[in-house]
DNA sequence: ACCTGAACACCGTTCAAGT
DNA sequence: ACCTGAACACCGTTCAAGT
């Protein structure tokens, strides 16, 4: 009788994981010390998560409805125009990568073994993006285009926190300049035949 | 006297170390392992190494040399043609992150800590690159539309061998279309002023 | 000069025992 | 229902000892 008490919370057992791999990586995520931050033990831990990787996974969908809300308040704040929507939300999804990009990292990339955010995070997160393109490209590319945006911007905020750009020069105005090509490049194609594209790319 | 002869080779340990990452990810890289298929122990390959960040990081380096080997044998079976040259780059590119996708995220992303190829082979991957662009956008926006194009190129194979992308469609025709999209605006770029892309970016 | 076994402090995970 | 200590098989790394 009298069962013990839960003495800490899914919401808190992930904020512990979270901090740590933005802190220290990946392997700074121990059950230990995810434990130790939320006042248990390590054992304890597995009454709440499978085991590591779904702690990971529960970290990448919180990440995902955390870059869903800073995006959403990003386009709310810009104007109505297509092309400026987009710019504001690439410019946004630069600030939150690079303002946490260790975490970030779990959105796209396969990090471990089944650590990927809910399927219905993701698209929650890939929503608006896709939106937009309708208004650039139309429906039918509009999937395709959206694509090609988010490789870009998680690409490059990728490589621009893991140091990968080392000859100098301007690093954020490369990602201006990759948004504005992408921008010409998809208003210039929603006016061109359906398979101008694939055309081009065979030239 | 008579000291003890090497049994194995900088080479092999690398080759062995490359083979667990891309059949098991990196938790499958242990010294323990890498050791078994070489024939020697672990402790042993600190005669060799540093530490496992070093064996990576000499990994990286050489996953970075036949890149560049398997991109310029790709564009020299092309045409002349900067834009050919780019498409073909390009392609070779996701067949090469598509083939060994645990291996060519060495190369850009941070996989772990002190884990990155050698500058020099990172720079001579990335030379051709810069050529290809230099072509098509000048030399003043060389570096930042290869920038562009190694992100797109990079970020969107890394998230297709991740599964990223799973709302269906034509996932080759994405990337296909990323590169047009890509190409069709560094050629518009190229002929309009210096600061119009800039200028395009905050419209 | 290279290899080895033994040892160290860690790690994720399981499980019986507590409340 | 949740938490714990003890135990398991691992892991990277160090080091004295072998040849």
């Amino acid at each position: 009788m009298s069962p013990a008490r839960a003495r800490t919370s899914q919401a808190a057992i992930i904020g512990a994981a979270r901090d740590l791999l933005e802190d220290g990586g990946l392997e700074a995520v121990s059950m230990a010390g995810v434990a130790e931050r939320v006042g248990i033990k390590a054992p304890s831990l597995y009454k709440h998560f499978d085991d590591r990787s779904g702690l990971l996974a529960a970290v990448a969908t919180e990440v995902a409805l955390q870059l869903e809300r800073a995006l959403t308040d990003a386009v709310a704040r810009s104007g109505a125009d297509p092309a400026t929507r987009l710019d504001a939300r690439a410019v946004a999804y630069r600030s939150f990568a690079l303002a946490t990009p260790r975490a970030s990292a779990l959105l796209f990339a396969s990090v471990a073994p089944g650590v990927a955010p809910a399927p219905e995070a993701q698209a929650r997160a890939a929503h608006p993006v896709l939106e937009v393109c309708k208004a650039i490209v139309g429906s039918a590319r509009a999937l395709s285009a959206a694509r090609v945006l988010t490789a870009f911007a998680y690409g490059f905020t990728s490589m621009e926190s893991a140091g990968a750009f080392r000859f100098g020069g301007d690093v954020e105005e490369a990602y201006r300049f990759g948004i504005a090509v992408l921008a010409a490049g998809l208003e210039r194609g929603a006016v061109d035949a359906p398979d101008a594209a694939a055309t081009h790319a065979r030239a």
